[in-house]
DNA sequence: TGACACTGTGTACATTCGTACAGTAAATTT
DNA sequence: AAATTTACTGTACGAATGTACACAGTGTCA
């Protein structure tokens, strides 16, 4: 199929948007897939758009489609072990912002310095993705405001009252006397290696 | 100062970038910020282009420069607490999927299942991102091929024999008599909440 | 085998690009 | 008050853009 080839100039593309921030003109694209005519790109880049991964700015230049940033999840078990996905597999295909920020106006990032939620999974420098609301349930992670001073805590209750727990036996539970407020709620977590 | 004015006319272009995954050209910036001549847009351009906001592609035309993703990530202390960003929504959604994405074409993101890397915080349903390559260094965390399985451990060294290492006391080291294989290295991870 | 879609080549072309240069009007400096 | 700088307008222009059309090579399918 030309599809897989589609796919594989898709890729160098992705590559080039990585590093430009921007797409390359339909001359680029000829240079970048060894064309050596613009024609060629002009079909390539028809066949793409169809599938909508990429489209074109209002003036009739190349921009990235809606599924330009997806990227292909595949599922790894322990014991089963996982194949080698393509674009043509069914599984899930997502962009990474897209997942995990549902309302970029009342999100906010966060690096997380500390331990105190080491047992959550959540490291020191880790990045927690902060939904700002007053309300929460108890077992969310949340970022509280507590004298002043703002917390990341999975919030609990003890005896009908409202109490903040680490996610470390190092760390006492925090029993507010006085009242504190919840800032947001943590409804994501990324990690960046190396 | 013309400063204010200039940063203003940046949140436009900010704006439009986040709309169409593009930067307009010379004539749609004129339009955009009212301008009746390009080259008014030229000299705006080489003020913010000083600044790192703006750069141009190879083919001179524009793309967003270093500073124009710069994204609010407020820095959380255990001990201090943080301040709530200026910026709320200036969040792009490029942002995260850049940050954790280096090479777009050799990057899987592949859900872990098992707690196996428990330990380095990296839990059952976690998504990793995986760039392909053949070589890793002890202490990264690798995707091993063995006995024709994928699995997720950190590399390690034992009398100059490779080991996996799983992150959960819970799992033994596997020295693995014959040879394996590694398919990726892990170099990023995320995970979603509720 | 022949018809026919694909994929890429090569040339030609109107449109649009970003830039150069000359000029105006207002603000800033001296 | 004169000189200079800044911010923008307006026209002109070579270069590069994306598109159109004719054509060649390859694989597919009846």
């Amino acid at each position: 199929m030309g599809q897989d080839k589609d796919f594989e100039y898709l890729g160098k593309i992705q590559d080039y948007f990585a590093e430009h921030k921007t797409l390359p003109t339909f001359s680029h694209v000829a240079q970048l897939l060894g064309f050596k005519s613009k024609n060629a790109v002009t079909s390539f880049v028809a066949r793409l758009k169809l599938q909508g991964f990429i489209d074109y700015a209002p003036d009739k230049r190349l921009k990235p489609g809606r599924r330009f940033f997806e990227r292909i999840i595949a599922e790894s078990t322990v014991q089963a072990g996982f194949a080698t996905p393509t674009y043509g597999d069914s599984l899930d295909t997502i962009g990474i912002d897209d997942y995990l920020i549902e309302k970029p106006s009342q999100t906010i990032l966060i690096t997380v310095r500390g331990d105190s939620m080491k047992d959550a999974g959540i490291f020191d420098g880790d990045v927690v993705i902060v939904e700002k609301r007053a309300f929460a349930n108890v077992g969310d992670i949340v970022v509280a405001i507590l004298n002043k001073e703002f917390t990341l805590k999975t919030l609990g209750k003890e005896d009908g009252q409202f109490v903040l727990i680490p996610a470390n036996r190092d760390f006492p539970v925090i029993r507010p006397n006085g009242d504190f407020e919840i800032f947001g709620v943590v409804v994501g977590q990324f990690r960046k290696y190396g």
